[in-house]
DNA sequence: GACAAGATCCCCT
DNA sequence: GGGGATCTTGTCA
C-alpha cells in the first residue's frame, strides 16, 4: 500500500521520521523496479533546528522545494559528490525535512549493485545516505519530485516496527548545529546491519 | 566575483 | 583510523 501525501503532511516532523522506519522505498527508473526497506532516518525541522537547511526561513534557489506542502523529494548534492535524499513534510511553508539514510536491499538488487559498481552484495550497498541514492538511481534531476508518484514512492507492508525497536540517537555529521546537534532525532531499526556506520 | 565549508564515502596506512 | 576527493551553495565584498 502506498503511502499517500496526507502521510507527510502531518506537523511533528520527528514522529513522521520514527513512522518510516520499517516503511519501504522503491524506484522505478530507466524502467527498473529497485527498492528497500527503511532502517534509518533523521529529522530536520523549519523551527528551532540550526542543523536543517531551511533554518531562519532561509529560502534560496536550493532550499525553495522544502516550503511545499508535504510529499516531495529534496535532492541535494553534498561534498560535491553525493545526492542526499530527504522527503518534505509537513503543509505549505513550513519546511520541515526526513533523511533518509539507510535501507535494508529488497528489490533489484542485482541493478543496485551494477549502479554501486559491486560484485557482491554487501552493507556497501545500500548503508548510507550517499549509497542508497547511487543504488536506487536517485540524483539530483529528481529535486522536487512527488513520492507518491510512479517515478519514487514510498509503501507501508504492513509489517510495522514494534516502538520499542526504534532507537532514537543524534544526529551524524551536523557538529556545526550547536546545542541542536544533540537533539535525538536520528532513528535506527534495531538490530539492522543496514544502518549507516558512523557512529 | 571570490572564497570557505559541507546532513559523505573510499582508499590507503 | 585518517585524510583527500570534488563542486555546489551561501555569504560577503
Amino acid at each position: 500500500m502506498k503511502l499517500p501525501a496526507t502521510f507527510y503532511r502531518g506537523s511533528d516532523v520527528v514522529s513522521i521520521a520514527r513512522e518510516l522506519i520499517g516503511k519501504y522505498l522503491f524506484t522505478n527508473i530507466d524502467g527498473v523496479l529497485t527498492g528497500g526497506r527503511v532502517v534509518e532516518t533523521e529529522a530536520y525541522a523549519h523551527i528551532n533546528d540550526q542543523a536543517c537547511h531551511s533554518h531562519l526561513g532561509r529560502f534560496t534557489k536550493r532550499t525553495r522545494i522544502m516550503y511545499e506542502p508535504g510529499g516531495v523529494a529534496y535532492v541535494y548534492l553534498i561534498y560535491g559528490r553525493y545526492a542526499l535524499f530527504n522527503i518534505i513534510t509537513n503543509e505549505a511553508g513550513k519546511a520541515d525535512a526526513v533523511l533518509i539514510r539507510g535501507l535494508e536491499p529488497v528489490e533489484g538488487i542485482a541493478e543496485m549493485q551494477l549502479r554501486r559498481g559491486l560484485s557482491t552484495v554487501s552493507t556497501k550497498l545500500t548503508a548510507g545516505p550517499g549509497l542508497l541514492t547511487q543504488a536506487l538511481g536517485i540524483n539530483t534531476s529528481h529535486y522536487g519530485n512527488d513520492v507518491t508518484g510512479n517515478l519514487i514512492w514510498l509503501e507501508d507492508r504492513g509489517d510495522a516496527v514494534p516502538p520499542e525497536q526504534i532507537r532514537a540517537s543524534p544526529r551524524v555529521g551536523i557538529d556545526y548545529a550547536g546545542a541542536d546537534a544533540a537533539l535525538p532525532w536520528r532513528f535506527r531499526l534495531e538490530g539492522s546491519k543496514w544502518t549507516s556506520p558512523a557512529k
